[in-house]
DNA sequence: TTGTAAGCGTTATCAG
DNA sequence: CTGATAACGCTTACAA
């Protein structure tokens, strides 16, 4: 499995190395049969062009760097998994980065893909980042940025995001119509474009039906792994309580879920819940945790190919815009898998 | 933010472009005054060198290659968090692949993994993989390999894998020990190192407490999505049927809870079921799926710094062995979440 | 139609 | 102690 390089292939039909590289790469000026030697040629050395040489030449690195805030994560994977696929497809590399949602280390990871001349750059923000000079610095350089799931509206690039007020909407007007009134929302970082979208699906809903507007039922967390308890405590504590609960993450969602019962607030029979979630395993949960469920992977697949359009072609490509991918309202209901499983759960005595 | 190389030090310092790079690596011949010069003005240009042009030289690229059968898989995505902590530690990046369990992929990965020129390759093989010629090329080519978690007993590289036997020893153990005695093992790929140990951790726990060992309880899977069905109709289909499962991934648990429950096979009381799992929830699940959980993450840290440490220092490194990381076995009981979650889900009726 | 040579950023070898 | 020069694999003016 030796590896050849343009230069073998040139030695061995005595040619030189730009006849072998115009060959290659189709040039019109070339021999029709020099071409046909030089391509056997290639092909019986199983000849493959040096990434590296190609990037240093400046022309394309034929990779793309991808910073996620974190990547085990199911939604942050499954968009990975997306891009990965298309990526492959269209014949380029991931390179992946995780800012652990710090800025500074965001920065870091932007620099980074940048010294290692990726073709472009598919990022979703880190919980801390406001700021985002890092990135302008990264368009300036005419290399293409898709922001997904995490945008900024502060970038005027393409941005691929879910429907996330369309998802809330539906999911508090779904908690609405089974006769919920003071329906709490458990959400993150307040400026992050996600939440001010939910938040907004989340108002209208109860506006059109018209419910009024509590800012004591808006919580909002970070990413702190105990934090939810605290949060539900004080929720439990108005006057009247939430008679359900609308969360915005599956972390959230099953914090949540593990609150009220830790805290003996086993939820009463008028407290309903609903997640803004991803979890692949939502239907095995209570069955009382509807979900808005997040086209994780198409989110990447979309976001993958506008990016790579981009990077071939900027002409032809779409016009900057943000897409927005629907999301799906999974009801579990008596239909479902999960209600069933309640006699198995109580049968069982491990 | 524009960037600077060696040559924009060069000429701003009136000096060579070697001289720069011998001050900046630190070299022993080297006026002290001068390369306090150099990397003052490194310094304030805010140098950084080109991993491109690095890896061209042929030195290093600070890059390894990671592939896995898929990153949307709670296990990878766990393991490629702790290959990414260690690595950005140590100032690698992280170029992932999936083989998409497909062999042809997994090879045209390590051949693009090795044009890359990474400095070492961390792989989990497929579930087609059983030839690994395509390895022994990469280690013959004196690039460190350490397999983790799908390993191969034919290569004689560095591996770590999760104590498979042990796990699957200790949830076998604690079936019988719940008394029961027809133990059905779901389970995938017979010929994949991790079924066969965690088949020997079953085997030696039934041999452990004098029990027969019979061939009719084990069911090969594949990775399809609907196949346990047919598995479970089959067990439960014999005489007698078996009083509890034992499966060996994720993904079987919950194919398995679903199809008995789909089936209206609704578990009977003295059969049990016991997962060999990584998910998160899994204390979210049937309070009857007692867990034996992968350290994931552990085992993503513990190969990359044994990858990194054969990179950086092919005498001082550990010898090639393979590391066992031990499981834990999670027993769901009274004192657990999950039975406290019943009665939450019976009074709910969305 | 093909060859020559320069250059991408860096390091290594060899002189000075 | 420092400076030329070649080289890594490839592309691309510019020549021939």
């Amino acid at each position: 499995m030796e590896t050849f390089t343009i230069k073998d292939i040139a030695r061995e039909l005595n040619l030189s190395t730009s006849t072998v590289s115009r060959a290659l790469r189709g040039s019109y000026e070339i021999n029709p049969e020099t071409k046909r030697l030089v391509m056997e040629c290639a092909e019986r050395l199983n000849y493959r062009p040096n990434p590296i040489a190609l990037s240093l030449k400046g022309s394309s690195s034929r990779a793309i760097g991808v910073i996620v805030p974190q990547i085990a994560n199911y939604f942050f994977s499954q968009a990975i998994n997306g891009i990965e696929a298309i990526a492959y497809n269209r014949g380029y590399h991931v390179i992946i980065f995780q800012s652990q949602e710090s800025y500074e280390r965001e920065m870091a990871n932007v620099n980074q893909a940048m010294s290692r001349k990726v073709d472009g750059l598919l990022i979703s923000l880190s919980s801390e980042t406001s700021d985002v000079a890092h990135l302008r610095d990264v368009i300036d350089k005419n290399v293409p940025v898709v922001l997904f799931d995490r945008v900024s509206a502060e970038l005027n690039v393409t941005q691929v995001v879910a429907d996330n007020f369309g998802g809330a909407f539906a999911a508090t007007e779904h908690l609405i119509l089974s006769g919920r009134r003071r329906i709490a929302h458990l959400t993150i970082q307040p400026w992050l474009s996600i939440t001010q979208e939910r938040l907004a699906g989340y108002r209208a809903a109860l506006e059109k039906h018209g419910l009024e507007f509590d800012e004591n039922l808006i919580r909002y967390g970070t990413f702190g792994p105990d934090e939810v308890g605290p949060m539900v405590d004080e929720l439990m504590a108005l006057d009247p309580i939430p008679d359900a609960f609308f969360t915005a993450s599956d972390r959230l969602a099953v914090g949540c879920l593990k609150a009220l019962h830790q805290r003996q607030l086993a939820i009463p029979e008028d407290v309903s819940l609903i997640g803004f979630t991803n979890l692949n395993v939502a239907d095995l949960l209570s069955p009382s945790l509807s979900t808005v469920v997040q086209p994780a992977q198409e989110i990447g697949q979309v976001a993958a190919e506008r990016l790579i359009d981009l990077i071939e072609n900027k002409q032809r490509a779409k016009p900057v815009d943000t897409v927005k991918i629907p999301t799906e309202l999974v009801v579990r209901d008596s239909t479902n898998f999960v209600e069933h499983a309640e006699p198995l759960g109580a049968a069982r005595t491990l």
